[in-house]
DNA sequence: ATGACTGCAAAAGATTTGCATGTAG
DNA sequence: CTACATGCAAATCTTTTGCAGTCAT
């Protein structure tokens, strides 16, 4: 289990860093594509699984179907639009009022996004 | 879009009633064709997210791979089973310490189950 | 060399959908 | 009657896996 570098890996790992939102797995094959375009979508779901249980990238199951992958391991939470489905952090001022979070659901407005609160409500 | 009644809703809704775990689509499907035999899974399905969406049952995806379904739609956290993959409610005392589960994760043993919380940490 | 990694394709698992038939209102 | 609901099967979508070849160490 000695981990190997491999530059597809590097790439997919550079990809998510450089995002903000968080992507599918379909979104990182998409776009490592451009550089590597024989990469397989099993390849990417092996690095994104590999990287999830090395800890360096956190795998979110928000339920629209797909998981979403995220560089900040950092504790947060995420909310989600209910337009598009993106996943976007919850401000770190709503963090604070968790609690009052946790008695009624959140919806409002964030970056343009109507965001509902995305918890285990 | 009139609903009409069906035996078959008011066997979902009957059993999911009974339970304080949070079945799958398939356990639900498997323990009411001890009533209706000739039940089909897509049945259950389309009967599940109607429900869902009247608000009558809240639909959660823990990341095991399939959505559970809840009777209980009053706000509240879940955990879920490291071991069996069940979903728990968090006891409430544990509720009004969000604040503090939020800056790190919660690894405790709740009713003989190994749980972790899930949430968007 | 050896074991990890890749691409490809097939498989697996969950959920949705099209269609002909059944049934509540 | 006529919508809504059902059973069945096929289709769809996401994710996993087996395998033979490739590459890092």
């Amino acid at each position: 289990m000695a981990l190997k570098y491999s530059k597809q890996r590097e790439a997919i790992k550079e990809f998510l860093a450089t995002r903000t939102d968080h992507p599918t797995a379909d979104v990182v094959y998409m776009n490592i594509r451009k550089a590597f375009p024989n990469i397989s979508l099993g390849t990417v779901y092996r690095n994104l699984s590999l990287l999830a249980s090395l800890g360096e990238v956190n795998k979110m199951t928000p339920g629209d179907g797909a998981d979403h992958f995220d560089w900040n391991t950092e504790p947060h939470y995420h909310v989600v639009c209910t337009e598009c489905g993106c996943v976007q952090d919850l401000p770190m001022e709503l963090v604070q009022d968790m609690n009052k979070l946790a008695e009624k659901y959140y919806d409002g407005v964030i970056d343009g996004h109507n965001v509902y609160f995305y918890g285990n409500l």
